[in-house]
DNA sequence: CTTTGGATTGTCT
DNA sequence: GACAATCCAAAGA
């Protein structure tokens, strides 16, 4: 859970096209939510890899999520990015020029930044990704998940305070 | 083999 | 604010 927190504020970026996470929400093995919550499948077998690498999946059979492992079984997906680099590019992959609707949201970020299933399983630490700390701090928050039905109580959804990035803005 | 439903988004009212 | 679109893995028979 921790992890999630952190990760706000961190650069990340795809073949240099990128910006600065703003809201991230966190699942667990534990947790009825996450798909790995029933044990391995083909599916999420990236889930239960190496630390440091990424989980990619299908949602709704329309839109693909993006997640970084940090523990076997335990992930955080990523929902929201504030455009940093190559934003001309994500422009021309999402077809709109509004910045605050480039990347919020886990089906908009994936698609500006070209992420799609040849990509599940790699490493966070080779390329194309690119990943930095957080360069500048600013208040987190965190607030019940989005999108899901079970174990909603939880308070595992991380995001900038005020970020006009986020899918859904934080008090 | 068939059915079910989702960690969402865009469009319409 | 409400709802349809649309693919595939998981669960059921």
């Amino acid at each position: 859970m921790s992890v999630a927190r952190d990760l706000v504020g961190w650069y990340f970026s795809v073949d240099g096209v990128g910006g600065r996470i703003v809201e991230t929400e966190a699942y667990r093995a534990d947790d009825e939510a996450s798909h790995c919550f029933r044990g391995m499948t083909a599916r999420n077998a990236a889930m239960f890899g190496a630390p440091g690498h990424v989980y990619i999946y299908r949602s709704y059979g329309i839109h693909w999520c993006i997640n970084f492992v940090c523990l076997p079984g335990s992930a955080v997906l990523i929902r929201a990015l504030e455009p940093e680099s190559g934003i001309d590019t994500m422009i021309e992959r999402r077809g709109l020029s509004d910045l605050f609707h480039l990347c919020s949201g886990p089906g908009k970020l994936t698609q500006a930044l070209g992420i799609d299933l040849s990509l599940n399983g790699c490493s966070l630490a080779a390329q194309p990704f690119e990943l930095s700390p957080a360069a500048t701090t600013g208040t987190v928050a965190a607030d019940r998940r989005i999108g899901i039905t079970k174990n909603i109580d939880p308070l595992w959804r991380f995001g900038l305070v005020g970020s006009r990035f986020v899918s859904r803005r934080f008090l």
